[in-house]
DNA sequence: CCAAAAGTGTTGATCCTACACCCATGT
DNA sequence: ACATGGGTGTAGGATCAACACTTTTGG
C-alpha cells in the first residue's frame, strides 16, 4: 500500500521523555529496543504521526500505548531533525515531555516489564538514536519549567505534603531548597490550598494540600 | 521523479516571522501569494524542508531567498500540525521568528517591492492557513524574550544609543520602561560594552553601545 | 521519653520602583 | 538662547536569603 509524493517528505515521529518520581529521584522511562536499529538498546518511547492526528494528539497516544497513562502534563519543547538521526529513513522527532504521578505500586509493575524501564537520570544506559541528546535537553526545559511550581503537581499525587512538593522541586532543578522559605514562595504564589486532612507517616502528621 | 513511502508522510516546512523596528514599531514581513490556495492572500514567508539539510538551516535558507539577509536571530518556537492547515496535502510548519536589523533603507526597498511588505504587527492584513495563529504565539515568544534584553541587540545596528534599545524593548514587549530604571536594569545584566563614540543627532550626542 | 519530621518569624541585605533635575548639543 | 533628547541619584517599600527553635506524633 505505497504513498507517493511529487518531493521527498520525512517521516515525522514524536518522542516523550516521561519522567516520575521514585525514592524521591527523578526517573525517565525507557524502552528497550526489539528491533534493528541499535537491536537491544534503551530509547525513549515514540512513535509515528498518523495521517489524520496533531502532535500532540500523536504524544498523548503513543504515551497511552505504552504507559498506559493518560499525561498530566504534555509539553512539546523542540524538534530534532538531523538528516541521518535514523539510519533506515529521515525522521522529523518532535519532543515532548511528560510528567507522571509517582505511584509507586504501578510503577513497580512497569519495573518488572521487560522491556519498559525506569531508570534515574542519575544513571542512565545509553541511548539509541540521538535520545541522549533529546533527553538532556528535557532535563533542561524540566528545571526551568519547575521554578513555577505548578508543572510540578503533575509528578505528584492528587494531594499531597508540603515536603513532597518540596522534595519534586529538589528532584526536578536538582538544587537544594530552605524549608521556611520554600514554603513561603509556594504561599506567595498561591498555587495550592490546604486541605482539611493530613497524611499519617512515621512520626508528626503532615498537612495535605491540593492544586489550588 | 515521485517518491514513494510504505506509510503516509507529511511534508515538512518552516514558517518565519521576520521582525524588524520602522519608525519605533515593530514590523512583520509579509508575502503576497501569488498561487492557489489564497491567491492573494499575505503569509508569512516559509518553504519545504529539502532532503539533506535540518530545520534551522532550511528556516535560515528560506529567510536568505526571501529577504537577502542572513538572520541574527532565529528561534524555533513551536509546530503547527492540524490535518487539514494546507487545503492541498498534509504540512506540518515548523515556525521560527527572526529579527533583522532595522535598516531603513534596505527596509524601504523591501516595501516597494511588489510581492513582499513590511506590516506594523499593529495593523496586520487577514493571514492565509493558520498563520495568524503562529504569527500570535511568535509575538508572545518574542515579548517573552525581550525581558533578558540581548535578543533585542538583533533589531539593532551593531552599534546603539540606550534610547534605541529601550525603544526596541518597549516595541516588543508593548510595555512603556522608566529611563532611569531601564538603564539600570541593562547596566546590571551587565550585557552591553559602552564605546567612545557618540550619536550625533539633533540635539545633546548619546553615547554608542555594543554587545557585550 | 525520644527520635524524627512538621511547622513557624525575624532580621539584614538586596532589589525594584517611583520620582525631578542638570547637561550638552544643534539650530 | 532655547528646545530637545541625554544623562544621573536617592529614598521607601518589597522581596529574598539566611538563620534556630517548638510542636506533634509513632514507636
Amino acid at each position: 500500500m505505497p504513498f507517493t509524493y511529487e518531493y521527498p517528505h520525512p517521516a515525522v515521529a514524536t518522542d516523550i521523555a516521561v519522567f516520575t518520581l521514585r525514592l524521591g529521584a527523578l526517573n525517565v522511562l525507557l524502552i528497550e529496543r526489539g528491533g534493528e536499529p541499535y537491536l537491544g538498546a534503551w530509547a525513549l518511547p515514540g512513535g509515528f504521526l498518523q495521517p489524520d492526528e496533531e502532535l500532540d494528539q500523536c504524544a498523548r497516544r503513543e504515551l497511552e500505548e505504552e504507559t498506559g497513562v493518560d499525561a498530566e502534563l504534555l509539553v512539546q519543547f523542540g524538534n530534532f531533525s538531523a538528516p541521518d538521526r535514523d539510519p533506515r529513513e529521515r525522521v522529523i522527532s518532535v519532543a515532548y515531555l511528560a510528567l507522571l504521578p509517582s505511584d509507586e505500586l504501578r510503577l513497580e509493575a512497569s519495573t518488572d516489564a521487560a522491556q519498559a524501564r525506569w531508570f534515574p537520570v542519575a544513571a542512565l544506559p545509553r541511548l539509541a538514536f540521538d535520545h541522549d541528546k533529546i533527553l538532556a535537553r528535557a532535563l533542561e526545559v524540566l528545571a526551568g519549567r519547575a521554578r513555577q511550581i505548578s508543572p510540578l503537581f503533575a509528578l505528584l499525587p492528587p494531594r499531597f505534603t508540603l515536603s513532597q512538593l518540596q522534595g519534586a522541586y529538589e528532584a526536578v532543578t536538582g538544587e537544594e531548597a530552605e524549608k521556611r522559605n520554600f514554603r513561603k514562595m509556594v504561599a506567595t504564589l498561591g498555587c495550592v490550598r490546604e486541605t482539611e486532612d493530613f497524611a499519617h507517616g512515621a512520626h508528626r502528621p503532615a498537612r495535605l494540600y491540593e492544586a489550588a
